[in-house]
Order: structure tokens, then sequence, then C-alpha cells
DNA sequence: AACTATTTATAAGA
DNA sequence: TTCTTATAAATAGTT
């Protein structure tokens, strides 16, 4: 309507390099606006092709935002599902690059090196005093522990207490595996 | 050099709708045109903002194909351990639009409940006798366990006993959700 | 896979 | 946050 009036008030956009953005401000608005065009391209990536796509993102803050469709969960399960039956063949890192090689390489490796421990301690596990905590062939005590018995707040105690024991031996089993490859 | 003789071989780019591609042919050249887009907006992203990214793709024949940075498994568990604990205020559906509804006023409603629970729970924990396995206030004995004893094989059978008496807890507490709001 | 006319996304400014 | 505008970047159709 009014072109005539209308004075030139912005110089347009300006390349930018792909680097960290350090005036806060700029990082707000820039990380709102592209998660928004993320989301965008991933919804039309679904429609148009018919396939199952989740986006996770952490903002800088922490905060999480997601897409996904048909939900993020299902796909997640899905990912976590096929990972323990797919070798990982095409994943890429943050600069697009394949990482195959490694990964698929410590997989195989990995896998061997259970079969040994596997055999080694089944021996171990015939000779140890039954009077210990013993786990040894999926027989875990703990599984016998009475739920029903407790309420809610105990249980969110119990399920934080397991996080942390998880923590831990995941930690353990990194430390293990570390061990292998030097 | 040689603009002169250049013909113009192209009519340039046609806008499309967002809709199920028929042509398989089609759909094959723009499914990877458009993922390959998605993971450089994605990676973009990640180094102008800093932020952590997951994507995860399955390709109309079911493959997998996935971005993250730092690495698609990291970014899923910490999705996984956000939802337990963070209220999902920021997610959208495949049609972008928020699902915060349902969800969210649980949320409130069992907070409510869980602090009330808290509370009678507190009482009966002095009362309850100490022989049994307490975990109450934090203390749970099995925070001593020599993790560093055990091998491989173990581990993981620790880990995935954990695991199945996890969902025993979660099947409990849903239980007692059920209830709270029948 | 490469090309290019166009559409789409977006940086900067208000 | 939301809008505008000039420009950069992505990509549909074609070879």
């Amino acid at each position: 309507m009014k072109d005539i009036e209308m004075k030139k008030t912005s110089m347009g956009r300006k390349k930018i390099e792909i680097s960290k953005i350090k005036l806060k401000k700029h990082l707000q608005v820039t990380f709102s606006k592209r998660r928004g065009g993320l989301f965008k391209k991933a919804s039309e990536l679904c429609i148009l092709c018919g396939v199952e796509i989740a986006v996770i993102v952490f903002s800088p803050a922490g905060k999480l935002f997601s897409f996904g469709h048909s939900s993020v969960n299902s796909i997640v399960d899905r990912f976590l599902a096929s990972q323990n039956f797919d070798p990982p063949l095409h994943n890429v890192d943050g600069n697009g690059f394949p990482h195959v090689n490694m990964q698929q390489k410590k997989y195989i490796e990995i896998l061997n090196q259970l079969e040994a421990e596997k055999r080694r301690e089944e021996k171990l596990a015939q000779s140890r005093n039954t009077g210990d905590q013993d786990f040894v062939h999926g027989q875990c005590w703990w599984n016998s522990i009475a739920i029903d018995d407790f309420g809610l707040y105990e249980l969110e105690q119990l399920k934080s207490s397991l996080e942390g024991l998880k923590e831990k031996i995941n930690k353990r089993v990194d430390e293990l595996l570390m061990e292998a490859f030097l």
C-alpha cells in the first residue's frame, strides 16, 4: 500500500560464519528461528516421504525441545531397539562425516571380549561362595523384593538409587572397555 | 569462461505441495536430498548455538539414519532422563502443535499427590522396623556394593537385572497413580 | 551427480 | 517477541 513512502530500513541478510555466536541476545534469537526452521524441515520430510523422524534439542539453557512424527518416544524406542541388532552403518557425527569405522570395529572386539569374559566368569561363578550377592545366571535376589509394599515416595527414592547404581556400573563398564583397548 | 555458449538447461525449481510424494523414484531422491539438508541444518544449529541435538530418521525402507552432536546416544539418554523429571513443556507433534494439555495437568496433580504421600510415609518410616530393606532418606545399602570387583559379564547381568527392577517399580508407580486418579 | 531458476530460510534492523 | 527486507541457502525439475 505505502510502498512509495517506505524507506529501505534493512540491508538484508548477510552471510555468516558457522561458528559459535558470542552475543547472547543474538544467539537467543538465532536459536529460536533456526530451531523452528529445523522442525519445519523435519515435518516436511516426514510428510513428503512418509517417514518417521525424531528431533531432540537441548537449548543453551538446557531446556528440552523435541519434534517427533509419529512420536518422539516411539521413534526413540525404535532407535534403541534397532541399535541392539543392527550395526550403526549410517550415522554421522557433528561434522557430517560417517563414523562407521572405529565404532564398528570396537563393537566386534567388545563382543569377543564379552564372550571370553563370559566363559572365564562362568568358571568363577561355580567356585564362588554362594553367601555373596549372587546375580550370576540372571538370578538376582532382589527380583524378590516386595515392591508392592512400598508407597510412591519410597518408590521414587528407590528409582533414584537405581539410577545412581546404574551410573556407577556404566562408569565401571567404560573403564573395563578402555582397558580392553589399551 | 564459456558463458556465451551455455544453454539454459533448467526451468528451475518449482513450488511443491507438502504431501506424500507418489512416484517412488522421485521420493527416493527427495528423501536423500532433504535428509542431507536436515542434518546440515542440525549441524549448523549445534555449532552456532553450542547446543546438543539428535536427529533420528527411519527411511521409507526402514533403514536408520541419525545425526548427533555430541552423540545420538548421550542425547537420547539425556532426553529419557529429562522426561522423568521435567514436565514436557515445549514438545510439538508432527503438525507443529504443542501437546501440553493432559500430561501437564496430571503432572501437577501427581506432584501434589507425592507431597501428601511423602509426609504420610515419613511418619510410617519412623515407626518402621529398621531390620527391613531400609532405603528411606536416600540411604540405600547397595550404594556400598563393590562394583569394582565384578567383570564385564557380571556387570551386564547386573544392568539387565536393574532394568527389570526398574520396570517393576514403574509399573507399581503407574498403578498407584491410576488409583490416585480414580 | 551436476546444473540453475526459483522458492524458502533467515540475518539484521526496527 | 514479531515484522520487514535484502540476501543467502536449499532444492525441484532437468540433463
